[in-house]
DNA sequence: CTTTTTTTGTATCGGTCACTAAATAACTCC
DNA sequence: GGAGTTATTTAGTGACCGATACAAAAAAAG
C-alpha cells in the first residue's frame, strides 16, 4: 500500500545492482548453507562493504529471504512443471522425483536443495523458519496438485515425495553422482506406480 | 601395538568419567550437529574446563570421533540386526528402512542420524570426513549383506537404501512424526518388493 | 548556492570460536 | 620425605561472528 519499490527519488544512488547481489548471495548460500556464509564473505563477493549490505537488506537474514525467494521462483519452477504436465498421480510423482534428481545435481558446485538443506544444523531460528515455511508451502502445493489426480489422502503422498526429495538433496550434497540420484528417484517413484487405488 | 588403554599408572587421576563424557558429548552432537556445539558448551556439560577436554581428547574433533564411534556401536546396531535376520533382499530392505524410521524418531530431542546429518553444512572438513567415512563403511556393509540374498548389483541397492535413510533422517530432523516416517519407509521398501528379479 | 536525503567507506563494537601457556594439584615411584 | 608424572584450573590468545556509529560523498529539492 505504501511503497513496494523505492524509486530512488532523492539521495545518493545505490552503487551496486541489488538483484545481481541477491543472485550472488544465493549462489553462496547454496554452496555453503546459511551458517556457512558470513557477512564479510557476502560483502566481499558483492563488491561492497558490510554497512552497504545492511542498508540494502536490513541484515544477513533479510538477504537470505530474498535469495530464497529468488531460488524458489527460478530453480523451483520444475516442481510446477513436472506436476502440471502430468495426467495421473503416478506420472506426477515420477516426473517430479526425476526432475528433482536432475535439478539437485545440475550445478555441481552447489548441489542439493537450498530449501531442504540450506539451514540444516543451522543455529539461526529465523533462517530455519524461512526455509521451513517454503517447505510447508511446497507440501501444500503438492497436496493440492496431487488431489487433481486422486481421491486418496494426498497429504501423505506429499509427505512421501518431500521425504524422498530430502534424501535426494542430501545425497547430492554428499556428492552422489547423477546416475545414482536418478536410479533412486526411479525407485522412489516405482513405489507409487505399484499402488493401484489411484482414482 | 603400543598402549591401547592407558591404565593410569602414575600421575594425577582423571576427575571425570571419560566414557560418560563421550556419551554426554554424543547427545549434544546429535542435538545440534558438529558445528552447533562449542567447546565451551561441551566442557560445561561435562563438568570440566576446556583444557581438561583437550588433555583427554586432543581437540573437538577427537571427541567427536569417539562420540561417532560410540553412536555407531550402540545406535547403529539396528542395521546389522535388521539385515542379518532377513531371509531375502526384500525383507532385509524392509526391516532396515522401518527400523531406521523408528530409530530416527526415538529420541525426540535429538532426531535423525548423526552419521547422515551431523556434519551437514559443516565447515570442518575433518568432521565431515569422519561421518562420510562411516557412511561409506555402512554402504559397503549393506552391499555385502544384500549380496547374500541376490545376484543383482547390490551396490546400487545399498545406494538406494542410504538415500532413503537420508530422507528419513532429514525429515526426522525437520520434526516429521513417527507415523509419517514409517509411512515413507514402507513406501521406500515397497519399491523393492515389486522388483521381481531378486534371486 | 544551501538543505535534505540516502549511500558510501572507515573503523570498530561486544560476543563467540577453537585452542593454549603457565601454574597448581594429585597421584605413583623411589 | 622428594622426584617424576599427569590432570587440573586460571586466564587469556588471535580470529572470526553479525552488526553499527560516524562522517564523507553523491544525488534531488528549494
Amino acid at each position: 500500500m505504501t511503497d513496494t519499490k523505492k524509486e530512488h527519488t532523492r539521495g545518493r544512488p545505490r552503487c551496486f545492482d541489488r538483484s545481481a547481489a541477491v543472485k550472488t548471495a544465493l549462489s553462496l548460500f547454496r554452496q555453503k548453507g546459511y551458517d556457512g556464509v558470513g557477512v564479510a564473505e557476502l560483502s566481499q563477493a558483492l563488491g561492497i562493504k558490510p554497512p552497504s549490505l545492511y542498508a540494502a537488506f536490513g541484515n544477513k537474514h533479510g538477504l537470505f529471504v530474498e535469495a530464497v525467494r529468488t531460488y524458489a521462483a527460478e530453480e523451483g519452477k520444475f516442481i510446477g512443471e513436472a506436476v502440471g504436465g502430468a495426467n495421473s498421480l503416478e506420472e506426477a510423482v515420477t516426473n517430479l522425483l526425476i526432475a528433482a534428481a536432475e535439478a539437485f545435481c545440475r550445478c555441481k558446485d552447489q548441489p542439493g536443495c537450498l530449501i531442504l538443506d540450506g539451514t540444516r544444523n543451522c543455529m539461526d531460528s529465523n533462517a530455519r523458519a524461512t526455509t521451513e515455511e517454503m517447505r510447508q508451502e511446497t507440501k501444500t502445493f503438492l497436496k493440492k496438485a496431487f488431489s487433481r489426480h486422486s481421491s486418496r489422502d494426498t497429504g501423505e503422498m506429499a509427505d512421501y515425495v518431500l521425504i524422498a526429495m530430502t534424501g535426494l538433496s542430501g545425497a547430492a550434497r554428499q556428492g552422489e553422482k547423477r546416475e545414482v540420484l536418478l536410479g533412486a528417484a526411479r525407485r522412489f517413484a516405482a513405489a507409487i506406480l505399484q499402488e493401484e487405488d489411484s482414482q
